[in-house]
DNA sequence: CGCGAACTTGAGGCGTGTCAACCCCTGTGG
DNA sequence: CCACAGGGGTTGACACGCCTCAAGTTCGCG
């Protein structure tokens, strides 16, 4: 039924910890206590295109005034904390979190590497999610004063916070898509075709994903419960859409993936 | 079981149509041939608070360009159509749907008046909603380039715009959370205590709501069929909590449905 | 080496979907 | 003025997809 190519690309799986790890050095913006935006191998998702040279040096000087370091399974920030920055995720993982106060949790999306956090925050100056990182990370945080201002000065700069902002309302819709109309199956094929969209965005391999969330927190975003997602990543590799092995997704058959998806999307 | 005051009032039907009426005259933006933002009835919503004279006078010179009716029925624009305008409700109400190509639908959201629609088409320059009146309608067109304008010039119509599109985004955060991690009940509780309060912070009565959807669209909203709606409307009913007469809610015990929402909020 | 967290898999129960009948209200045309 | 058609809403019986509960496995870590 399925094909078993690739399945050698599965093992060991601690040789394959880099998978997702750039492959060129990294500028290090901590390095020169100024942090150079205009350097960041990032920027191309940070930074609107089209920027000249005394923008981006007025980028540089004024747009991220700090680095910081958030542990994995530390909060960058909680429901009802005070707002007064946007963070710039500039190496690692977060998932946000909404309701966690002692019932039900419900997990409101997944964050990875130039993914904005925070504009949650700026309508009742309070945040409305906890932000959690699932793994080891560093944010770049922006005032949210500093980053108003400069929209005002730079034309690409407003408008490139603004088409951030309509991304994710976009994407909340397509989320909302999912919970509200689809099956288990769906849910799960969107929620990976989507992770394999992002990663390509970002440069990565399209195929090769390694999750960085646990089963009950797919569970949580998907409107499922982690019994069932599991069965689901199993049912696929049993119709060879993909391998799995723990946390480590090859996705081998991405047609079939999307023809799951067929009569939902269009 | 149930107290049946006010229940004389959910009859006749045909004498309550007025209801969600603005109870005084409404300043006539068309009659001007220039839309004067500054006499609209809907201002405390639509700007921000606090502009000077001169700053509403550029308001008004230069953000609304023109009036748009929508009949009953009719699309303010589809998902695909090429982005250029923002629009804000001036009477009547919309829904937002995704997904209507061929297969399922989903409804994103329910739009009154007030409401700003059509930032989901600032990331890509293309809508992805369809947005479809629910009754006769009036919507003020603003075109993006001048609102990016404006906020260039008004830091508080800049503010006022992030303010908008951070809500939309809680919002959608708090659909997701109905969708993924709540029960029938609780979802239709949440929705018709939503309802109430956007009613009330435009100065309408919280307890007298007039649907202006059908139960499949309230249904789509909230990841559930018309027949489940309509039974959870009816169980509240046998409950006490409210009185329905086809689209016409009386809340008559609204601590007692935030009671069913127990557990899930906190 | 052994413990616990995360994951997988199976069996049975429950909440909601499905299908269908019926009612109400509205509009239309004879 | 009434007959009729059609859309929206309600209610019931049954089906099914996912949840619940539980047992067993693998992996990571002290």
């Amino acid at each position: 039924m399925h094909s078993p190519h690739h399945l050698d690309e599965m093992l060991p799986r601690k040789a394959r910890l880099h998978l997702l790890v750039r492959d060129g050095p990294v500028p290090a913006p901590s390095s020169a206590r100024k942090v150079q935006c205009s350097a960041c191998h990032l920027r191309r998702i940070c930074l609107p295109a089209g920027l000249s040279e005394s923008e981006l040096e007025r980028v540089d000087d004024r747009l991220v005034t700090s680095l910081r370091k958030v542990a994995h399974g530390q909060t960058l920030f909680r429901a009802g904390d005070r707002f007064n920055a946007l963070f710039q995720i500039w190496t690692g993982f977060f998932k946000t979190v909404i309701g966690s106060s002692q019932g039900r949790e419900q997990v409101t999306g997944f964050q990875m590497a130039g993914d904005l956090m925070g504009v949650d925050g700026i309508d009742m100056g309070l945040h409305s999610v906890d932000a959690i990182a699932l793994e080891d990370s560093q944010v770049c945080v922006i005032a949210y004063e500093d980053i108003e201002a400069l929209g005002r000065e730079l034309p690409p700069m407003q408008r490139h916070l603004h088409r951030i902002m309509s991304r994710e309302i976009v994407n909340d819709h397509a989320a909302m898509l999912r919970l509200g109309s689809m099956f288990a199956e769906e849910r799960v094929a969107a929620f990976l075709l989507s992770l394999s969209d992002r990663l390509r965005t970002r440069g990565f391999s399209p195929s090769s994903l390694v999750l960085r969330m646990r089963r009950e927190e797919i569970g949580s975003y998907l409107g499922l419960k982690l019994e069932t997602v599991s069965r689901t990543l199993s049912k696929f590799q049993a119709n060879g859409l993909l391998f799995v092995c723990q946390r480590q997704i090859q996705i081998t058959d991405p047609a079939g993936l999307k023809h799951v998806l067929d009569g939902v999307t269009a």
